[in-house]
DNA sequence: CTATCGCATAGACAAATATCTATGTGAGGT
DNA sequence: ACCTCACATAGATATTTGTCTATGCGATAG
């Protein structure tokens, strides 16, 4: 997964409502009928957020019959953390070569 | 750290010139003027970047004389990726409740 | 004191985004 | 066959965002 990949989840989860969904996702799959009892949004705009992170990696959607379920997809989830974990963190600890002292 | 303040991080997150800083200054705090070098940007859209940066927590601004020292919030870091860290993934186990099957 | 250097702020502008209303679509029920 | 239900798509619109040029400001050098 590179920058752009994480960028992009990253653009996803900077709506509060996307990452409302994302945490109500945590404890399983839900279908998008009760996706929008939790928010005051209409309709349309629920689907629209749900392709945003559905195109990003985050989430799967199963469609059966009229319903569509949506589900974190772990492995997507879990390269992110990755990344973050990558991004040790050393503070001000030495200035790292600025001509600037 | 709640809701909106790790949506407000993502959304800085959320452009790959800032994600690209942040992993710059992985290694240790860096000055602005080092920063652009990097990148096509002109300064003053290096400055807009770093303000959002720097607004959402994440990285600190130490001046000193003529110069600006940027560098991480260890803490700010630190409790992002705890409650990223808290977005446990069950996948497509279960139907949350949902009547429709 | 004046000039320069490093950076911030102001204002402009095109592109992206979040939201809505209206409409389309495909599956099930009667 | 028809209607309804759950969701997607289309189009409109106001807001936000990324970027630029031009300018301001404090610190340092001469």
């Amino acid at each position: 997964m590179g920058p752009m990949d994480v960028a992009l989840i990253c653009r996803a989860l900077g709506d509060s409502n996307r990452l409302q969904i994302v945490g109500m996702l945590t404890d399983g799959e839900k279908c998008a009928c009760k996706l929008l009892e939790r928010f005051d949004i209409t309709q349309p705009t629920l689907s629209h957020h749900m392709k945003i992170l559905v195109e990003c990696g985050l989430v799967k959607v199963r469609r059966q019959g009229k319903w569509s379920h949506y589900s974190l997809d772990c492995e997507t989830l879990g390269a992110f953390r990755a990344f973050m974990d990558g991004l040790s963190c050393k503070g001000e600890q030495k200035n790292g070569g600025c001509g600037c002292l």
